[in-house]
DNA sequence: TCTACCACACTACCATACAAGTATGCTAGT
DNA sequence: ACTAGCATACTTGTATGGTAGTGTGGTAGA
């Protein structure tokens, strides 16, 4: 369990993300039920903090709060992660051809630190660690662009489909394949070549799209 | 003041909605100091909701929290307004292309529907109906490639944009154009001409970039 | 007159009590 | 045996009391 009294931020804070890793991790499962009561008592606190908890969540629609009858950890909805995937999509081409134009040495450097990483995480076969190295890896084209924002706002509606993606990586994930795009994106980047890079990021993000039909069939009650 | 009874929601979201109203229309302008406890009192309820609804506009980046300080309205930050403009145009110049594929003959009806009434506002010089019906022109186009998150989720984003452009339309702003873009852009979308509907919504929402050095110089409290 | 300090009023944060709606299982009546 | 209806044990929604941190103004001392 976490503690507390780690975390610099409100109780709240701590709740909020202690739950909202909880339901990424799939340690709490689509359609699991917890109650505001449980939790308090689980982490020690009284029920105000975690319902506002509850509510982020449900703003993030990570949750769904049934009035006097329970809150149940959201089901993931294929719409929503279609959705997120299209919005992604057009942000990213966005950012990456901006990125041709205005990248920073600085964060070119950072990008390629990120590269080699990743590499030496491919070679290890330490899928986790490349697992936080993608998602950083985008993370810094955004910065590097000056829009972070659009990045948070991203990530917040990317929930449902990370968790497609959690679920998909006990199945099988090519990742030589996403090393070696990232690494043509930065080249690109480099060379400041607009259509390549667009061209890159789609055919990147396409990995994306899942064997959703097995996915529903080995966990049928995760879905909507 | 408004009514608590006319709502079906819940009192959190009635607090919400008369709020963020409030702040949206300049009634509340930006740094204006508001307590949990003066708002309750003053629309008679507790002051849990109040609370839980400070936390969705804190979310929304339209109300700033400081521990045991006070909550202020949220400064206009022109670097977020940039941000939302970024993703807004990215996102619906996907739509639009879309659109130009999928649209169906029900929905051309409504856009066309409205754009009849948009005409009619315009020769009206109904300056606030338009402003509306330019919205709804915009929700439509989302509705219509079934995107309905995605324009959820740039609304969201643009309520720091949305609170600019009431300012400047106290100013003077070129409707006429506005109108004849939106007819344009159905008749790309008829014709099924992606290039060219790209094109104008991008020219479109080029018209939202304002004069912001003036604006800031007629009201320097309301920026950060 | 100026400054350091302290009391006080104010804030948001958290804990807890109560209200109201819902699901469920037992019981009484058929 | 079966069903209608109620008691009960849940749930979330709302109200309120107490805590701790922050700003401010007044006062005592130099």
């Amino acid at each position: 369990m976490l503690n507390r009294t780690k975390f610099k931020h409100s109780t709240r804070d701590f709740v909020y993300d202690t739950l909202r890793e909880s339901i990424m991790d799939l340690e709490l499962p689509p359609g699991t039920a917890i109650s505001e009561k449980e939790v308090a008592e689980e982490l020690e606190v009284s029920r105000t903090p975690v319902r506002e908890a509850f509510l982020r969540l449900t703003e993030d629609e990570l949750l769904t709060v049934l009035p006097q009858r329970g809150s149940f950890v959201a089901l993931i909805d294929l719409d929503h992660v279609e959705e997120a995937r299209f919005l992604r999509e057009q942000a990213e081409v966005g950012i990456i051809r901006l990125a041709c134009e205005v990248f920073s040495e600085k964060h070119l450097e950072q990008l390629e630190q990120n590269l080699k990483e990743q590499k030496k995480a491919r070679d290890e076969n330490d899928e986790n660690t490349l697992f936080v190295l993608d998602r950083e890896f985008h993370r810094l084209l955004a910065e590097g662009t000056d829009k972070q924002r659009v990045w948070k706002v991203i990530q917040r509606m990317d929930t449902h489909s990370m968790r497609l993606r959690k679920l998909s990586m006990a199945l099988k994930f090519n990742w030589e394949k996403l090393v070696d795009q990232h690494e043509a994106m930065v080249e690109a980047i480099k060379e400041k070549n607009q259509e390549k890079a667009e061209e890159l990021i789609r055919e990147h993000l396409a990995l994306l799209i899942y064997d959703q039909k097995a996915l529903r069939e080995n966990y049928p009650d995760y879905f909507s």
